[in-house]
DNA sequence: CGACAACCTTCTGA
DNA sequence: ATCAGAAGGTTGT
């Protein structure tokens, strides 16, 4: 039954001759399974935004939820339920950063407390309609584009060949999956050219294809495999530490 | 449909 | 030192 998470790189090495040198270095890149509430609000924050930043925005709602306990110094705290997240104004959220993906998130907690059933039972269970009916449903939330709904199907609703298209992946497809279109700026039509080319590359399991290159684009990701393939994984870098100011 | 500007904030590179 | 530009897009016109 279960297709083993080795197989798949292999199957995907077998299409994409350049599968094989990364696969080696990743093999043990996985794509999660996460809550769909958790991931929908974290998905919501990274839109047009960098990592850092993302990181302290999750970190700040994480910390709304029930702490959970301690691991090696750092806290661990139980994501928000819906009740709890309606509970912050969109004054606060600005207040921490959000920006103007504060009122993003103010107004898809409400849509989904607005959910007869149940927010939180209404996202669970897109996990059961097909790919286009689940981005459909997840767009109709305010600060919920193609590109997230995207990630959100494929992180946490099942959809395994769901393929989020974004700046770095659409770098990444005019380079190797679809020259003809480099040069030209993203569409949505665009969109969905490249998320099909995916599907057709690498079948079912494509938003896993996906996810591995993605990774493999990552700057962090790009000097460990660098660092990897020289032998001289011990040499990378710390990170820069910043300097204080003298006054 | 496609193009384009606006949108919060933080960080980086020239 | 300063400042445009980008950063894992979405929305409105």
């Amino acid at each position: 039954m279960g297709i083993c998470l080795g197989d798949l790189w292999d199957e995907f090495s077998v299409s994409d001759p350049r599968f094989a040198e990364l696969a080696g270095c990743l093999s043990g890149a996985r794509v999660l399974r996460q809550d769909p509430l958790e991931c929908l609000i974290q998905f919501i924050c990274s839109s047009n935004n960098n990592i850092k930043r993302i990181t302290q925005m999750v970190d700040f709602v994480s910390k709304l939820g029930n702490y959970v306990g301690e691991v090696e110094g750092v806290g661990f705290y139980q994501f928000p339920d819906l009740d709890r997240l309606a509970k912050v104004s969109e004054e606060e959220l600005r207040k921490a950063g959000f920006g103007y993906r504060a009122k993003y998130i103010r107004g898809t907690v409400e849509v989904l407390q607005s959910k007869p059933g149940g927010g939180v039972e209404w996202l669970t269970s897109l996990r059961k309609l097909d790919l286009e009916s689940a981005i459909e449903a997840l767009t109709s939330l305010p600060g919920v584009g193609p590109k997230v709904a995207a990630c959100i199907a494929l992180f946490s609703l099942d959809q395994h060949h769901a393929v989020p298209v974004d700046t770095h992946v659409w770098k990444i497809a005019t380079r190797y999956l679809v020259p003809e279109l480099a040069g030209k700026r993203l569409t949505p039509k665009l969109c969905t050219h490249v998320a099909d080319a995916f599907v057709q590359k690498y079948g079912k399991y494509a938003g896993w294809a996906q996810t591995l290159l993605f990774i493999a684009e990552l700057p962090s990701q790009k000097a460990l495999l660098q660092s990897l393939s020289n032998g001289t994984a011990k040499d990378v870098k710390p990170p820069k530490i910043k300097e204080e100011e003298e006054s």
